[in-house]
DNA sequence: GTCTATATAGGGATAGAC
DNA sequence: GTCTATCCCTATATAGAC
C-alpha cells in the first residue's frame, strides 16, 4: 500500500502471471478431482473452468499426469508428519484426537486420490511407492505410540494385537471417507466436517478396547462427549 | 452317455449355441475386469480374448454396462446370505470364521466390485442402491450376532460399542482386499487365498476384545493356530 | 449368430499464430 | 503466455452383409 520505499528487500517477488495461471490451474484441478472423481475431469473442463484455452494449459503441464504428480507431492508434504511423542497418558488421548483431526482434514483436501487408490496407484508407480512409505511411517507410528502406551501402563495389548490393530487402523483411516460416501451419496448430502470427526472416533474406538485406567476413562470421556 | 431313452423329461434343455457365447462372454468379462481393472477392459478386448467380432458382442448385450449389471446381480445372489444364528457361543466362534471366509471368497470372486466401488455406484444408481442394501443387511447380521452373543454372556458391549464394532467391520471387510492390494503391487503376487484368510483374521480381531468366557478363549485359539 | 465396416464422440496433446 | 485450430487415438455402439 505504502509509496515510501521499503529498507528490507521482500523476501519473495510478486508471483509472475505465469506463476499465478500455473497456481490457479493446479487448485481447480483438485477442486474439480475432489468434486468429480480424476478420472471424470478432462484437461478440457479444467481450462474452461478457468476460461482459458487447453493450450494454455498445456503450456504450464506437459500433461494431465504432472498436474495429478504436483498435487500429491502437496499432499504427501502435508500428511507426511508425525505425532507428538506421549508424555502422560491421559493428555496423549487428546492430542492423539487432534491429531487425527488433522490427518483426517487432510485427506479430505485430497480426498480424489482415496477415490480410485487402485487405478491411480496401478497407473503410476512412483504414487504407488510413496503413498507405501507414507502407509509404512503411519504404520510405525501407531505401533510407537501403542508400546509407548503400554509401557506407560496405560494399554494392555500383547504384540499380534498391536500388530492386527495398526492394520485396522489404517484400512479404517483409509477408506473412511470412502464408505461414507458411499452411504451418503443416495440421501442428502451432510456437512462432510461431520464424516472426519466421524472418522476420528471410528478409529479411537478401534483403540478404546486395550486401554486401561485414567487414559480409558479420559477416552471414554472424549467418546461421549462426541455420541450425545 | 447311455442311448437308452431316459422315462424322465430332461430338467434343462442343453444351451444353444448363443446361450453359450452370452455365459462366455460373461465369464470372460468378469475374468478381465478383475485382473485388469474395469475401466480398463474395453468391449474390444473382451471380444478379442473370445475371438469373436465386437459386433457379435453387441448381439447378446445391449452394451458393457449391461455386462457389468448382469455380473453384478450374480455377485448379489451369492453375497446377500445371512449367517447362521447362534446357538451355543464356543462353535458360534467358527462358525462365524467359516461364514466370514465363505464372504471373503466371493468378495474376491468379484473384486473389480470392490476396486473401484465410488466410480461405479457413482455411474449406476441402481447398483448403488443395491450394494447399499447389501451393506444394510451385514449391519444388520452383525448387530444381530452381537446382541445374541452380548445375551449368551459371550460377550461385553454397550449399545454405542457395538454400532461402532459393526460399522468397522463393514469398513475392513469392505476394503480389505484394497488395502491388501495397494501394499503387495510393488512385491511379489503372493497366494490370494492368503488374503482371504487374513481378512478374516483381522475382522475376528475387531470382535476379540469385546468376548469373554469360553467364546473368547475359542477365538484366541483360532487366531494362535493363524498367526503360527 | 456372427462378421466386417463404419459412424460417432470424446479426450489427450501439439503446432504455430499472436 | 495465451489462443485457435487441429491431429491422433481410442472406445462405444450400430448397420447391413453373410
Amino acid at each position: 500500500m505504502s509509496i515510501i520505499p521499503s529498507p528490507f528487500k521482500p523476501l519473495a517477488p510478486p508471483p509472475s502471471r505465469s506463476a499465478r495461471t500455473r497456481e490457479r490451474i493446479l487448485k481447480v484441478s483438485l477442486d474439480l478431482f475432489n468434486a468429480e472423481g480424476e478420472s471424470n475431469v478432462t484437461t478440457g473442463h479444467i481450462a474452461d473452468e478457468l476460461d482459458i484455452s487447453p493450450g494454455n494449459l498445456y503450456y504450464h503441464f506437459r500433461n494431465k499426469n504432472e498436474i495429478i504428480h504436483h498435487l500429491f507431492s502437496d499432499f504427501e508434504k502435508q500428511i507426511d508428519i508425525a505425532p507428538e511423542p506421549i508424555n502422560d497418558a491421559p493428555s496423549a488421548m487428546e492430542d492423539l484426537w487432534l491429531y487425527l483431526h488433522m490427518m483426517f482434514e487432510r485427506i479430505w483436501q485430497y480426498r480424489f486420490l482415496y477415490r480410485n487408490l487402485d487405478d491411480l496407484m496401478a497407473r503410476d508407480a512412483k504414487l504407488r511407492s510413496h503413498f507405501n512409505i507414507i502407509i509404512g511411517h503411519k504404520r510405525e507410528a501407531i505401533r510407537g505410540m501403542c508400546n509407548s502406551l503400554v509401557d506407560a501402563g496405560a494399554m494392555r495389548a500383547t504384540a499380534p494385537m498391536i500388530e492386527a490393530l495398526a492394520e485396522n487402523i489404517l484400512v479404517v483411516a483409509t477408506y473412511w471417507l470412502n464408505y461414507e460416501n458411499l452411504k451418503h451419496r443416495a440421501g442428502i448430502r451432510d456437512d462432510p466436517k461431520r464424516h472426519l470427526t466421524r472418522g476420528v472416533y471410528q478409529v479411537m474406538r478401534l483403540l478404546a478396547p486395550y486401554l486401561v485406567g485414567e487414559a480409558k476413562s479420559h477416552l471414554d470421556h472424549l467418546m461421549d462427549h462426541y455420541t450425545s
